[in-house]
RNA sequence: GGAUGGGUUCCCGAGCGGCCAAAGGGAGCGGACUGUAAAUCCGUUGUCGCAGACUACGAUGGUUCGAAUCCAUCCCCAUCCA
């Protein structure tokens, strides 16, 4: 008899609320369940956040049960409140279709698809035709509000303002369950432990309604020990989309994880066995490091490929031990109109390689000692690079201890 | 709809006619120390070839030699009343 997967996933510390942990648990060890995770397509990339949750779906499936990846297209489309400060940006519908459709690709590393496997679909479909009082007839009359304002997630809101739309943003959501329920049989919706109580009130609406059992369940969410958020960088989220992150700045960031996070890390965000993960969690002082090595190496290869990782791990030897192979670093080609517009100053060329945001930053960078070309410090602004040196392998630009970009002519 | 208080740089938050590119904190970046970690200390954080100029304090106009600071209109937000 194959392990439960209720127990695999707390065993990994993906569990963090359930709606009906003993049913639920001896369901998933009798029958195959259909669930599913709900994703909002407002940007054209997923970033290391919906990786965990992708993580706790591959996990389900490995157990034979089949995964939903609902699409929110329709939710998207007016923009999700919970935890935004910031306006909602209106995003038009075709922007919300390529974006689905970049998850899907992403999503298909890690999930199988198709007949009887993992599915896809997209809340648009049956949200966009709704028709508002049918709805408030049929969905509306669940929900009080008295109830919905008791719940921890509003009464954070209750002090800086709650639109109606918040309000109904959870209606839309445990319509969707409710949806996926009649057409797929789906009974559990899983997701961060922010969306409890929209999953939970989902799995509530299904119950009153339709008298059948249906189940909540919340996975951990990404966190440095320290409670902070993670997947974090100084260009914001950790994409999954190497145009955006590039493999290498990837398997950096996981190299350089607290040592307080790797043990969860690794066994949020890889299929390491966890005596494995525990051994690597608890090794003592420098040797940690050799669990970073672990955990970016298995990180990026499960993302990005085998062949990717490996260059990025080589680089990342190359640069700081000191090793051969160079082909894995960030490279910037220069045309020839760059090299005559930049001059092959340093700071322009700062500017170019994406190593500093503004010619003003670069001189800063260059003024605090930060820079250094073929490992020789920049020591003024002014300079400029020798044309010869960007010639073959060209010069390795570096900035401060971790960031580099290999220069060349084209 | 009415009353009151607000909208400031990445975030929080001071400033309330010139000394403001704007205090302080957070976060980021760089340096030192290290283990490509954390903590700590130092520097830095609008743009442009630096001095200097330009663009910025919800939006648009106005008053002033001079506005983030005063006035008008508008838009947004919070609290209370309806």
């Amino acid at each position: 008899m194959e392990r439960n997967v209720y127990d695999i996933l707390e065993e990994r510390g993906f569990l963090k609320q359930c709606s009906h942990p003993e049913e639920l648990r001896d369901l998933l060890g009798k029958e195959k369940v259909t669930f599913y995770i709900g994703f909002d397509p407002t940007a054209d990339s997923l970033h290391i956040g919906h990786y965990v949750a992708l993580m706790s779906m591959a996990h389900m499936q490995r157990a034979g049960h089949r995964p939903i990846a609902l699409l929110g297209n329709g939710t998207a489309f007016i923009g999700d409140p919970s935890g935004k400060t910031d306006m909602r940006t209106l995003m038009s519908k075709e922007q919300l279709a390529y974006n689905a459709s970049c998850f899907q690709k992403q999503m298909s590393r890690l999930l199988e698809f198709g007949e009887g496997k993992a599915t896809i679909v997209y809340n648009g479909d049956w949200l966009y035709p709704l028709n508002f009082l049918d709805f408030m007839r049929d969905i509306g009359v669940y929900f009080s509000v008295n109830r919905m304002l008791t719940a921890e997630c509003y009464k954070q809101r209750m002090e800086r303002g709650l639109t109606f739309f918040e309000m109904s943003y959870m209606l839309m959501q445990s319509y969707d369950f409710l949806e996926l329920n009649r057409r797929y049989g789906c009974v559990l919706q899983m997701g961060g432990d922010d969306q409890w109580s929209n999953i939970l009130n989902g799995a509530d609406l299904i119950r009153r309604k339709e008298q059948k059992p249906a189940f909540a369940l919340t996975t951990a969410l990404l966190t440095t020990s320290d409670g902070k958020k993670m997947g974090k960088t100084e260009k914001g989220a950790v994409w999954l989309d190497k145009e955006k992150c590039s493999v290498y700045d990837f398997y950096q960031y996981w190299r350089n994880v607290g040592d307080q996070d790797v043990e969860k890390c690794l066994s949020l965000l890889t299929f390491l066995p966890m005596d494995e993960v525990r051994r690597l969690g608890s090794l003592p002082g420098e040797q940690i490091n050799e669990a970073k090595r672990v955990l970016a190496y298995t990180l990026t290869a499960q993302v990005h490929g085998e062949e990717e990782a490996k260059a990025a791990q080589s680089a990342a030897e190359a640069l700081f031990a000191n090793g051969a192979d160079l082909s894995g670093i960030p490279t910037c080609v220069l045309s020839s109109d760059d090299i005559s517009a930049s001059g092959l100053r340093v700071t322009d060329l700062l500017v170019l390689a994406k190593l500093a945001s503004s010619k003003s930053d670069a001189r800063r960078l260059i003024e605090g000692g930060g820079v250094f070309i073929n490992d020789e410090k920049v020591s003024t602004v002014s300079d400029i690079l020798d044309a010869t040196k960007i010639e073959r392998d060209g010069a390795i630009i570096r900035k401060g201890k971790k960031s580099y970009c290999r220069i060349i002519k084209a």
